[in-house]
DNA sequence: TTGAAAGCGATACCAG
DNA sequence: CTGGTATCGCTTTCAA
């Protein structure tokens, strides 16, 4: 390993001058200047971070905690933020808590021994775990946070609602996520406020997390007690895809006699047959706009919003029926 | 922050002895290590990795290399590494390289400067960019790696022949994935091998990458080419999946008109309408068996093999007609 | 069995 | 402008 020292012993200066030099820190005459460009390129010479992190206690590392990784949801979120740290020379360390919330407090736990410079959370994280580090949300994850990042799940609650209001719902179905997570509390308060308002009845149907396996069961128990639905609002674009498909395998048309709306814009929704319609969350933005704020905060820049809210909008495809109703 | 200094000072012992006793090293007296034990659980004491790393010069992190994340099979291969990792108390750094290989060099060099104890890549690395450090690739990218967690692609190919040939192939199209990697080339091979063997006619489809974005694009051209064909073996389940919607968005029956083999196994297959039919990869245990390998090697334990090829397998679902033909 | 001390690689203060 | 040096937190000789 090539260290600072080697450089300053070919380029016959001080490591002090060397290092002014890489980090044009202080005064460096441009004779030593070229001296130590030469003996870094002639050395191939690069920067240990674990050093400079020793020294400044923070590293450029951000670490970043999602629920589970087949999510295509969270995939895209990870997928945002890692581009946007990447441009700003951090790195993401990853924590996969899969549906092990234990595993949440080792992962922070993790994080704080690497001295990472801030965290990235896209799960509620018990404010004692954290010691000390910037953090921001990805998602409402819990009603006190402060800096956060997350798509309008009130407006996407409501375009749920008014776009089946508007399309003869039928026997509604109303599937809704775990109520501790802010994000699905909004949606839900956002579709009953119009579903509501128009007089249009529904029954809610519980989904207790948004992790993939199971989701079959999932589905069965649904067609078991409403088999003669005519609408399902479903929580994600997995359920929607496999409500989708539960229907056809039992002869049900699509959207003829079931229609299904999805959430999140997952870029399956597309391939599936009849193409999934659903509320698209900008997942890739969330993610992205999280890490430019977080770091925002690290370096100490002034930061215009701490919470953003990013709008919401209807990717409208082949699920739904016809509207018939324009009042929406 | 706790440190070992403070461990030491309530300790009443010296930071030698605090080091000892929490690494277990070197003789400690009982009555030093229950000391030690007490002041560590009142400070909340937890080392410093970083401190560690500086003078160990190996980190407990473990690079990521991944062609593009928003693909599921890449996050099947880096959930599966994940797991392992962190079972073993190791961490990954992730690196999305997307279209874009410039930036594996970049991604390599920022592992380095962090030191990495290893590296996972599933992108093929140019020898020269790697000063030292224990690399195992994941799929087999290049010719001569040597360690390296791999799907056997040949017999994939071969099974994906031998499955179309046994159902009235017609006009087939077989597409190929990037030739400069040696599982697309394998793969090719092994089917080929077979449609050779049994005299069946086919035409090859040339795709230049495995990004989703464009594929789109790829599909239409595909159906521009060969408006009739009656049978695809596609590259992976993201191009079955569009080829089998387009085909009915056109109103071409699958599988009856159309029938369409995947590959991958991707966990959106089994979404869509007809279930997409495709080869199995076992690609988190790719990346689950690749971590544990390059975790052995980076702790110098023995290892059987250096070179794990896994098995593939058929998963029949709906895209394919009744099999005519037995002597597959 | 213990502690003092020398690093690990880089930074930044301070004196010259 | 430059170089010597203390420092970051931890590990590991080496003597005692």
């Amino acid at each position: 390993m090539v260290t600072i020292k080697d450089v300053s012993k070919l380029a016959g200066v001080s490591v002090a001058t060397v290092s002014r030099a890489l980090n044009e820190s202080g005064y460096v005459s441009e004779k030593s200047r070229r001296k130590v460009e030469a003996a870094v390129k002639e050395l191939g010479f690069y920067p240990n971070e674990v050093a400079r992190t020793l020294y400044h206690k923070k590293s450029k590392m951000i670490g970043l905690l999602v629920p589970d990784l087949s999510n295509p949801y969270f995939t895209a979120l990870a997928s945002g933020a890692e581009d946007a740290l990447s441009e700003r020379g951090f790195s993401l360390l990853l924590g996969n808590v899969q549906d092990n919330s234990d595993k949440i407090s080792t992962y922070v736990r993790n994080f704080e021994q690497n001295n990472v410079a801030g965290l990235l959370s896209a799960l509620p994280i018990e404010a004692e775990v954290i010691r000390s580090m910037p953090v921001v949300n990805l998602d409402r994850v819990s009603d006190r946070d402060k800096y956060i990042v997350h798509a309008d799940d009130f407006q996407g609650g409501q375009i749920a609602g008014a776009t089946i209001a508007a399309r003869n719902p039928g026997q509604l179905i109303v599937m809704v996520g775990p109520q501790e997570l802010q994000t699905a509390k909004d949606r839900l308060d956002g579709t009953l406020s119009i579903l509501d308002q128009k007089g249009i009845t529904y029954s809610l149907f519980e989904t207790d997390s948004y992790q993939v396996k199971g989701a079959t069961e999932v589905v069965e128990d649904l067609f078991k007690q409403y088999p003669h639905m005519d609408s399902v609002i479903a929580t994600n674009d997995i359920y929607g895809a496999l409500i989708i498909q539960a229907a056809l395998k039992r002869g049900i048309a699509v959207p003829d006699k079931l229609q299904v709306l999805g959430y999140d814009n997952s870029s399956f929704g597309s391939l599936v047959y009849p193409a999934l319609s659903t509320i698209n969350q900008p997942a890739y933005d969330i993610g992205y706009l999280s890490a430019v704020l977080l770091v925002n905060r690290i370096e100490g820049k002034k930061i215009a919003q701490e919470q953003i809210k990013l709008p919401v909008n209807l990717v409208l495809r082949n699920s739904l029926r016809e509207k018939v109703n324009d009042d929406a």
